[in-house]
DNA sequence: AGATACCCGAGTAAATTAGTCAAGCTAAAG
DNA sequence: CTTTAGCTTGACTAATTTACTCGGGTATCT
């Protein structure tokens, strides 16, 4: 599992995309201005996660993308998958500092690590992201304590 | 929450040290020796690592470094921000795609991921792995299929 | 036909990582 | 008290990876 800016540019476009489909499919343009990211590099992630089953695309004026399956059955981990392809970050899998005796001393630890964020993101369905996305834009002013899914209890780590 | 290389090579000489800590400190021609590490390189790491209070240097002939603390007190966690200072990975810290009502529509996922990374490397200690390499190292002809704890019960995901 | 919008691969610039080098300082051994 | 093993520091370079651009396509609708 690999985290770069270009997964997470992904998935936020993937939002995007969940976010705005209402019958007509989304241009890359409307998405580039929304989220602030090049149509040309939009182009280059898109393509990949056509060809990873994401998103469909319709071609020629009134086309775009739209979402291949429903939002509840893509995680996260299928998007960043997707757009950052080379998977193995366990190491060892032909490195160096990987001998004799002194095996791969923690061979074990990253991929149990690897595994972990694996398993979290897969779980990270991209409905609810979409959800706390809608919750955050409705309009601030009159924010009453919600009782929404616990999705991040935590002291932004590190 | 960084994870590249040069937080796995530190954390492979941590557990060299730990493990051939006998009374003597360990010199880092001998861990680059055994862990294949270039000399240099370790000289960096290790410049962290004492500055961060993660080991005790001993200077002159017979010199070496020793661990600061008790392996059970020193954490995964620990060595790779040492190591790998720069640390938030959660965007959105003055970047780009973050904006008025779109407004970092991943920011929550990020921080929540990197949360979750980060305790789980807090919750192992340097001394839970130097008793896996102890394991790993004894005379592998002889396996008996083992109980101890279940540290990695996964499908090296990803 | 012509406009719209996806398609695709090569190419480049910036950032990060990995690793090097050289000069200096410290303390133990002889 | 001099030698010498070995740590200390920090600047410097090379290689890799990431991020992003460009230019020329191709399909489709009006």
């Amino acid at each position: 599992m690999k985290l770069t800016t270009k997964g997470r540019f992904a998935v936020t476009a993937m939002i995007d995309v969940a976010l705005f489909n209402h019958g007509e499919p989304v241009t890359l343009a409307e998405i580039s201005g929304r989220q602030k990211i090049s149509l040309s590099y939009l182009e280059q992630l898109f393509g990949k996660l056509r060809r990873h089953g994401l998103v469909d695309s319709v071609r020629g004026p009134g086309g775009g993308y739209n979402l291949a399956k429903a939002p509840g059955t893509i995680s996260v981990s299928d998007i960043i998958l997707a757009v950052d392809e080379p998977i193995d970050t366990t190491s060892c899998g032909g490195e160096k500092n990987c001998y004799d005796d002194s095996i791969c001393l923690t061979h074990h630890l990253w991929a149990s690590l690897n595994a972990h964020i694996f398993t979290y993101l897969q779980g990270v369905s991209l409905q609810s992201l979409v959800e706390d996305a809608k919750v955050r834009r409705s309009p601030s002013i009159h924010v009453v304590k919600d009782h929404r899914k616990p999705s991040a209890p935590l002291p932004v780590a590190a």
